[in-house]
DNA sequence: CCTACCGATCGGTAGG
DNA sequence: CCTACCGATCGGTAGG
């Protein structure tokens, strides 16, 4: 009396289909109305289904959010910094990630741009888990940078003097400053010059400008 | 059996105070709660008032929130543009602005750093005159970075061939890295990096080190 | 995963 | 500028 194993497997199949089909409305979502305007109700009617329909995969509108921010990490590590491991160590992979990051907003991967800095914004004001959780995947990003950074260094593609918490804090300010502007105000400018920015610097650190090849070609479209 | 003048001007006077008071409390409370956060509920438990008294002064929230977005762009150029205007044209003036920028956010004169910065992420994805005008506030400050840029320029106190454009983005984009990640983590490493970046890049650029003091001499906290 | 419903809060109005 | 109230929407629960 037991349900068939096939049962069991189409259903689960057929839930984690619908749950990561939830997440990616709910990703996109957030990026636009905000972690707080992330309501059961609007991300269900997005999905034509009813609110008990989200709930039944998520016990709570918290629970959800940090679900969201899990599965936009994701995006980030498949989308943007994947492809940009493919570069060689050095200069010309943290090269490759700063392009790569500027041309998942450029292409307006998701509608807000970039659901970790819009949910940093949002989040500053507001204890809770979703913060803290914001907090965390933020201090990965820039370890991230920084660790690029230093393994340029190290191989002397940059100066030896090099200050990598100074040189990630501008590629990382460059990039920042692309989700908001262009999308406020309709001016591509900022996304030119921060990459003419982030070269600039890079040259004026050592590194051979051969290796900084601009625009990038766009990054693969693999099946995720 | 018309109200006396005295009475007139006395209730003038009372409504203008009062209309001051909940704008204060309502940037602070957008700073953190976003616009769309700020409720005419929790804005007038601030202020320990029915919501009545904040719609007897504003008819809407809408109107509320262009009012609050006035007053924060006041706050802005009593607190962080005036001062810097005092200091003499070209380098040393973009410099001081970039300082007092900075130090605005240090202070926490907003609970959220900016308001600006924060109501421009927020606004992203939703049409209307709020978002429009913030849009507006937006790109008068980007302008005002790049006249600063291009009097130094002009004056000879940075190279000929300098991209004022390019320039006024790197400044804006060190600034804008410190309303969030100090907030957030903690780390007040932003402020540090948003100085040393922006007066190394000057001084690529050939302005003189001695014009660029730091850091910058608390701006003086004039009565308003 | 649906309908029906709960108390709380939203923006806003009416009457005084 | 108060109390009292309006319909809409919020997160979440109950029953099926």
């Amino acid at each position: 009396m037991t349900t068939t194993r096939a049962g069991v497997d189409g259903r689960r199949l057929r839930g984690d289909r619908t749950r990561t089909a939830i997440l990616d409305h709910a990703v996109a979502l957030a990026t636009t109305a905000g972690l707080e305007g992330l309501t059961l109700s609007r991300l269900a009617g997005r999905l034509d289904v009813g609110k008990s329909a989200v709930l039944a995969h998520f016990p709570s509108k918290e629970a959800l959010q940090l679900a969201a921010i899990e599965h936009a990490r994701h995006q980030v590590v498949r989308e943007v910094v994947r492809p940009a491991l493919a570069a060689p160590r050095g200069v010309r992979r943290l090269w490759a990630l700063h392009l790569s990051r500027l041309a998942f907003y450029e292409r307006a991967a998701l509608p807000g741009g970039c659901f970790i800095a819009t949910a940093e914004f949002e989040m500053l004001g507001r204890p809770g888990a979703a913060r803290d959780r914001v907090a965390e995947v933020v201090t990965e990003w820039t370890g991230l940078l920084r660790g690029l950074t230093e393994q340029a260094v190290a191989l002397g593609e940059l100066a030896a003097d090099t200050d990598p918490g100074l040189l990630a804090f501008e590629v990382d300010a460059a990039g920042l400053a692309c989700v908001a502007r262009p999308r406020l105000t309709g001016d591509h400018g900022p996304y030119v010059h921060a990459r003419r920015s982030v070269r600039d610097r890079l040259v004026g650190l050592g590194a051979d400008p051969a290796l900084l090849t601009d625009p990038a070609p766009a990054p693969a479209r693999e099946p995720s």
